[in-house]
DNA sequence: CGGCGGATTGAAGGGAATCAATGCTTGTGG
DNA sequence: CCACAAGCATTGATTCCCTTCAATCCGCCG
């Protein structure tokens, strides 16, 4: 079998460094199991769950619900600068950074298992989690490149197409959904924040790619008709590179 | 003192956690005497020190020069994430995620040392080298938040400001420079491919901060007139939580 | 000198923002 | 049970920042 054939094969989730998988794989166990034995919390939608001030704040892992990262500029201008699904570390970077810059708000009612510095830093004598924490850090800066090069480069119709359709594989690779409809519980304003947009203009796009019968968003539910055709718009040129890191 | 005045104190270089930051500083000595072991390498400008395809690319110590990552859609459009100054340290999150997604690009004639990731994951095994790795791949992170902050919500000619007092800023920090002129040795068009704008932009933006006596870019050389006043425009409306990352 | 890449400048067009009014749910209280 | 307010979404009209297209210029080098 040929490298490629490999890649394509385990196209679950993001590929990592073959001479690291094993102790990512053991690390993660750990880390996991590190979480679980701290408590549960909830905070309702709306809600800061870390504020930009905290110093020192813990890490979550976040059980059901949604959150997001936010800054927000002396003017109320605001950006959203990732969105972070059910299975998801937040804030693991925090620990040597002594703070995040940005708020981490939720987007829904919430419920996740926080974490402390502290008590994560510890963590980091074993190498196995050392490299599963450097591995959740370097996905986030993955998913950031990303957003990047959208915010950059796409236009209003691409950068939703890609949106909805990461927030779905995001959601198939954790087998959190099985068929191509899911809520995201952003309204309009929230989305744009997030997509460098102003509302107005997100309802606008929503409405062309209903008419398109590429996907329906009412309210909270995402309803994607046309999959394989939202990929081409979100992907259709995107470079060979970064076809690669996205699941077909 | 203060915990504020303590923070505005120690303005120099990134804030990291104080729990961690004893760790951090025998880290970063370890890790750069590790580069030092490793021969020195140049490219010319223009060349790609690192592509897409690579796996397990290895990590770059900058000695001097400038190179930048950037990713390319199929259609052409280009979108540079991020600059690397003399001192960065480039790729560190590769060594788990198995190569980069993106290519990086000499963007002027290049010194740098290069360490193989397989011996860098070997290191990770000291606890003090993994935290500070960890912040590496942590400050980088933080750096494109705020690119992306700027993409979704400044203009040109705030984006400009804040990537020249950017770029000033880490290069005095580095005291690479004392004086608020230096070289850029990127061209009009990867200007515009990092700010996400197009190059006939760029020329008419910096004319305009030209007019306004704030900053002359001629060529590839830089020189800051009103730094206060481009901080201003850069800043002014930055939040409280942003402007603590940033050194007066 | 001629050619070339990069920068500049002008004119025209377009995508998205802004302003503003209306509609639709939802929840609350009379 | 309806009225009404509040928050969110939709839609239209207008404006504007930025792109696109195209021509010119400038410094540099063979």
């Amino acid at each position: 079998m040929s490298a490629s054939e490999l890649k394509t094969t385990r196209s679950m989730g993001p590929v990592f460094s073959p001479p690291a998988t094993e102790d990512l794989l053991n690390g993660g166990r750990l880390l996991r199991r590190a979480f679980l034995e701290a408590g549960a919390c909830s905070s309702r939608r709306g809600t800061t769950v870390i504020e930009p001030e905290q110093t020192d704040p813990p890490v979550f892992l976040i059980h059901r619900g949604l959150a997001y990262s936010s800054a927000t500029l002396a003017d109320g201008r605001r950006a959203i600068t990732e969105i972070h699904l059910p299975g998801d570390i937040v804030g693991a970077a925090s620990i040597v950074m002594g703070g995040a810059h940005y708020s981490v708000i939720a987007g829904s009612d919430l419920s996740y298992r926080p974490l402390s510095a502290t008590t994560l830093r510890g963590l980091m004598g074993n190498p196995q989690i050392a490299m599963r924490v450097l591995a959740l850090v370097g996905e986030d800066r993955r998913r950031a490149d990303r957003h990047m090069v959208g915010l950059a480069r796409l236009d209003a119709r691409e950068r939703l197409c890609v949106f909805l359709v990461d927030i779905h594989d995001r959601l198939r690779r954790r087998e959190l959904i099985s068929r191509p409809t899911f809520n995201v519980s952003l309204n309009q304003d929230e989305i744009a924040d997030h997509l460098g947009m102003t509302m107005v203009h997100v309802s606008r796009t929503l409405r062309r790619l209903r008419e398109e019968k590429l996907v329906i968003v009412d309210r909270h539910v995402v309803i994607i008709l046309d999959l394989k055709a939202m990929r081409e718009v979100a992907l259709g040129q995107a470079s060979e590179a970064v076809k690669e890191i996205i699941p077909a």
